[in-house]
DNA sequence: GCTTGACCCTGTAGTAGCTACAGGGTGCAG
DNA sequence: CTGCACCCTGTAGCTACTACAGGGTCAAGC
């Protein structure tokens, strides 16, 4: 009775990741390639479960492969300054700051949009005529002078 | 002379839109296939300008693909409803608000991870910490309760 | 001892929406 | 007639997985 060897399922069910999920981040290299059994299955330990813990938590927060491969490869020299591992949170976080900001900003153009909808047919709808392009507003014509008149 | 003639070139300086992706979208049937010049050109009238710029707005707005697909179909039919094109410009809404939902809740629990760290070295860094399992908390048994025994 | 079914294996292809070549042809100015 | 900017097709790459296909392994139950 070995009770911290774990399969892949076990593994999968502990993390909820998924099987494909785990054997995808050894392809890529983010998880070693664990020890084997006598019919070839993946045998893990402790270690790597505390590794795809880290990997799972990490990416729920939204940091991307490479940025929890540096963390990771940072995280095992203990008495280095942490100063990195802050740069790179903190650089995700201004990431996703602006990514609010944009969706933020996409929202209010969409919202306003919408409100002008009345609901009647397609002809008159004001959702369709803010994607249309105006009928005022033509091809600009200074992109296409040296073709226009070339011709 | 013939202004309305326009190359791809001339097409995705107008509309912003690389010719890769121009030919992208006629690959995927976004755009139709236009005719061509004697020496295999792609040639471009105002119709297909019209219909780039209303794809390059829809995207600015983040509609998918598909969306676009269906949206491009019904601005065809002017006399219907706009019902249908009502619909999807609010399940678009309602994403992006879920979008924008989701990244404020990952916002907070980044931010108040990041708070936290004094900057010391790796082995005490907050944010390593919040991101490894605690020492306390292992596998749960129940998860791995059947196949413990049967080992 | 054999079957059944849940699990595991590898390898490949698909998802969204492009982007980036490689290896060629076209067209116009100097 | 040469050089350069542009165009063509076709394919592979990007992120982070996910979903098969076509097999092998293992423990339980009859």
């Amino acid at each position: 009775m070995n009770s911290s060897v774990l399969t892949i399922g076990d593994l999968s069910k502990v993390t909820s990741t998924k099987v494909e999920t785990i054997r995808y981040y050894e392809r890529i290299g983010l998880l070693a390639a664990p020890a084997r059994t006598a019919g070839n299955y993946r045998a893990y330990g402790k270690t790597e479960l505390g590794r795809l813990s880290f990997i799972r938590r990490a990416r729920d927060l939204g940091f991307g492969i490479d940025q929890i491969r540096t963390l990771l490869g940072l995280s095992e020299s203990k008495k280095r300054s942490c100063k990195a591992v802050d740069a790179i949170a903190r650089q995700h976080l201004a990431d996703v700051d602006s990514k609010i900001a944009d969706l933020m900003a996409l929202r209010r153009e969409l919202d306003s949009i919408i409100s002008q909808c009345d609901c009647g047919t397609i002809g008159e709808c004001r959702i369709i005529e803010a994607l249309a392009p105006s009928r005022k507003a033509g091809v600009p014509t200074r992109v296409l002078e040296r073709r226009v008149r070339s011709r």
